[in-house]
DNA sequence: TATGAATGAGGTTTCATTCAT
DNA sequence: TATGAATGAAACCTCATTCAT
């Protein structure tokens, strides 16, 4: 058994990851959590309201990061719309790049965390302006065809993305993240190109 | 005799695509369904084994569907592959054009439906497998680059429209369906052209 | 499917006799019990107030098939009571000579049937009393011992015959009926004996 | 943390008896036992793995105790084959002296009891294997007729005691236990001897 | 802060019984 | 008399959450 002197709130929300990924949220028992934590199952609700406040900072976690993560590359002017794409792709696939379980997570409980408000929807909104600041930006330097709906395209690019997301979680040894990224880059600056 | 009147299977597997897409297939409650196909809450399973059942039965009655609406395309030697391609996206998102409802249980039961073995599935697998074999016929005839992976773009594609209806099922009135699709095979013949 | 004609009160019954002997009455379907009469589930309704009356009345003609077989024993004059002993039980197991499925009933539902008040109880008594009245006799006669407590061996008897026969209704080739009923008739009339 | 006072699981068994002497197994409820047993409803479940669980532990206890009390008994060499019947049937009694509830049970749910493995099974077999075995020992001391079947006798004698068992719990004032065991034996002892 | 025993609300499912035909 | 579709009450069990220590 692992020593606890650390960090207990983060334990959980990992174990919490592990079990989400595993099961989905609501098969999810907080007895499992709890045990991969290393703590007791009481404990818990020291650190988190309840169950879905452990869903709701797992996502204020990823949604952060992936905000701050992007917001420099829309402001930097040095590169054009295309190459911003790109890194905006790769910064994304990073965030899972050693996390398949929390692929997982993020792929199957989204729509429950997007249901109702909470801190981590803020920076998802955030992001998502973004990304459709991006593509805009390119419309205008007509780089990008100006008869996209960007509104559409934000949904498709993230679902598509979501969706690749969860076949490589599922099973990482069919395909890397590099050459799905590859790919996708591909796809996507020629799909939106003028 | 008691005589059946009406179709009460209809009438319970409608009702349950409403609750499933309001709640969720876990939170959906059998009593709630029951009310709204005016039925008692027993008589369900007079016509389905269980709750589970009501899901896959209503994930079969789709992906049958959509099979049978495009095997036809991909057969089709008087039409090039960006046509089929044209095709098969309209075909898809005709099922979905007065069944705001089922594109939400789509959506969000469709991991829950993948998880296991399911005359549906096959179905399933069969609607993909043609998806495929569009592209691959493209890739053929040089209409579409040949640098794609069929296996990544298949997600991709799949995962984008996914997560694309369940925004318009959400807020119809924000977009059209006409206009999201005919923005979608603008978006994809371009992203597969060589 | 046998051509229905007959008697469908008695093919309930007799249905249902193997159904309780199956699964004991409690966890017995009306479903089934019907099914193996060929007759609707409804239908049982006709013949039989509920589930309870169908048990009261195979109760009701087994006891009053018992106790009529064995009132003209008690009242003999040309027997002794050691003799009347042996005929008694005699005829007792005769009754189930042929009918296995009858004594596991009988042994599992008795509970169950002496509970409340009915038509078969008046005879199930009448046949206790029967029996009782052949051991004072043979007290009286001082064939028997006029140390025993008639009402306690009636039960004891009874309940040994009881289980008996349902260890032979369950696996009638590990001993014949004929090989139990002798061995009990010795058994008996020697513990009785003064 | 709050801990465990009393004995919840004992309490539990103990409600348990008397709920499934009153109604039957299958007619109690969990509710109910809960009651009496001062305890949530969902605390039963922290005890028992279900309600079948619950009958399975009592007869364990019964079975346990009763192979326990008895063993002594067949190994003795000081006292022969007719006082071990004796000191037998005294030891069986001995268990249900103060506890007619159990009494009701044991006769009731054997029959469910037997159906399935568990390990009160096993001690139930060696307590009638142990009869069996004092009965083939009269037999060879020719203290007993050789004549008799001990595997007829062995279910004889059991069904005869549980049903004088049944009627004393029901009515533990029309004679007591004692007056019963007493003739019990006398008649056993006679009925066995050759 | 930490525990884990205790709670009790809540939902799926079964099945005896009813009743329109 | 006969049917069998429809009913709906009832109960086991799970598990998120609480709380005494």
């Amino acid at each position: 058994m692992r020593v606890k002197e650390g960090n207990k709130e983060l334990d959980i929300k990992e174990a919490a990851i592990r079990v989400f990924a595993e099961s989905g949220f609501h098969k999810a028992k907080i007895a499992k959590i709890a045990e991969l934590a290393n703590v007791a199952a009481g404990s818990v609700y020291l650190y988190y309201k309840n169950k879905e406040d452990i869903l709701d900072r797992i996502f204020l976690d990823l949604w952060k990061e992936l905000y701050e993560n992007t917001k420099a590359i829309a402001e930097r002017s040095d590169i054009n719309p295309v190459e911003k794409i790109e890194y905006f792709v790769d910064s994304f696939f990073n965030v899972f790049n050693q996390k398949p379980e929390m692929a997982l997570v993020f792929v199957h409980e989204q729509n429950q965390f997007v249901k109702k408000p909470s801190e981590g929807l803020i920076y998802y909104d955030k992001f998502l302006a973004q990304g459709e600041f991006i593509i805009s930006q390119g419309i205008e330097t007509e780089d990008f065809s100006k008869n996209i709906s960007v509104k559409v395209l934000r949904y498709f690019i993230l679902g598509g993305v979501r969706f690749v997301l969860e076949h490589w979680a599922k099973a990482p040894d069919d395909y890397t993240l590099v050459a799905i990224r590859e790919n996708l880059k591909a796809f996507l600056t020629k799909g939106l190109s003028s």
